[in-house]
DNA sequence: CAATAGGATATTGCATACAATACGCAAGGG
DNA sequence: CCCTTGCGTATTGTATGCAATATCCTATTG
């Protein structure tokens, strides 16, 4: 075998401060620094392939193939599996293997539930929290995307709706929401790329913004948490028609080999 | 120094296995069963000796000498930390070893945020799946629940009513949203225990539960929705005040070791 | 011909070995 | 006397090796 140090990382390192020397200051309440090891490269690398969708659900991750993909040993890749299996991302059959987990239409139900209040939740928190300022911002964002919106084009309207959304969660404050939020985001995020959603949905998808906006900018909290709940509820309706469409065109279950 | 595995409390590992065979019936339509490896074992026991506060916050988890104490190789132990690391759980210091993550008081305010849009949800979604005779058990566990607040003995009462919770989650009928759940208390479990609850709160909260029930029974969501909002924020203002007064008490750092 | 049993092969789980990094201490210099 | 600096030790990160399951294929039997 090849052996002897095969190359390492994509990037060697990132020393995670910005500015460089200039020990004029105190120096340094720097940060511990952020040093990556090998297994916390795996695990971003892995999580963005299964996302992308290299690896489908139900897929099984070869453990041999993945060493010499990554150019590693075993035992951070393994390493890294646990951590995945602990998001939920994949699934550690013992002694069989791993597997990409199988998201099906029930877990996006209820993952949208759960979306739901979380998403509420940032809203509320984000009217007691955010400055004017990042309210401002979050305007021209939402004028910036009606104009997407008249125009059609889908993706950069996307893009911004996905930016409002997450400005106002980090609005809110609370780390720990937003944690729990990203992971489960990223388990439903495949779905949403697929998710198109129709014409009449989108304008309705539209109104819901200007009303959330007004809502922010009145700094109306509990009205701004029914609002995005409603919002994420009905994000979840088309999602699941979506996805339940995109089903019956191709059953395939992912798994079942013959 | 002492050296020589110290002896922290639990057993050195418990085989999974319950039941052995008894073929007499048809053979087993038994799902993939839950066969346990080796880092599954020590994520459990290494979680309950954290809660259980063997590990205080802010401790190291010395590699070497829990690899003797529970008789294992590191290779399982340093899966088992990555895995908690992940539940954020402990915290990893890149070639500095594994800590108890410590948490704030801040982040106790965070995560009864969080929880109250959780139970809430919860409580919402039991209204509209929990079957009569489910609720009917939790308005029984309600009666003795009563019973134990009147007669002052905290820790059935404390019981009972995490049970009762527990139920309400559960008749939820939302998996991903138990699991979240559970993740987040995971975190606080610690922070409850100490917990003790004044005169006055604790009669407010047999108060709300009361509320609860009526609104379990009654079916109306929404309503329970909002009691159950309250009660967490109630609960977290008394886990807050608990805490400070027993930082204050006892500033310790939490590392503590020899 | 179908079904099962047996074994060869591949894959996984755990242990150990080696390498790299951080930590502590003591000696030397200002 | 305090700070720096170099080395020795301890601990962590990664690689490899060995044992235990699982998987697959073939052959044998009813």
């Amino acid at each position: 075998m090849a052996t002897s140090t095969p190359d390492y990382g994509t990037e060697p390192l990132e020393v995670a401060g910005p500015e460089h020397p200039e020990w004029g200051a105190e120096l340094a309440p720097r940060r511990p620094i952020a040093r990556k090891t090998l297994h916390d490269s795996i695990v971003e690398s892995l999580r963005d392939m299964i996302i992308s969708g290299q690896f489908p659900p139900g897929a099984k991750l070869p453990e041999k193939e993945l060493c010499e993909y990554f150019g590693v040993s075993r035992t951070p890749l393994r390493e890294s599996f646990k951590v995945l299996a602990a998001e939920n991302i994949v699934e550690l059959l013992p002694s069989r293997g791993v597997r990409v987990t199988q998201t099906t239409v029930e877990d996006i139900d209820e993952i949208f539930e759960v979306l739901g209040v979380l998403e509420a939740l940032s809203g509320e928190l984000a009217c007691l929290r955010m400055s004017d300022a990042e309210i401002a911002d979050i305007r021209e964002l939402h004028e910036r995307m009606v104009e997407h919106y008249e125009r059609g084009e889908r993706m950069p309207y996307f893009k911004i709706n996905q930016e409002i959304h997450e400005r106002i969660m980090a609005g809110a404050g609370n780390r720990n929401l937003a944690d729990v939020y990203s992971r489960l985001t990223g388990r439903i995020r495949r779905s949403r790329y697929l998710s198109s959603l129709s014409d009449r949905r989108w304008k309705q998808a539209v109104g819901e913004h200007a009303a959330m906006l007004n809502a922010l900018e009145s700094r109306d909290g509990e009205r701004l948490f029914r609002i995005l709940r409603e919002h994420l509820k009905n994000k979840a309706d088309a999602a699941r028609t979506t996805l339940l469409e995109a089903e019956s065109h191709s059953p395939s279950k992912g798994s079942s080999e013959s």
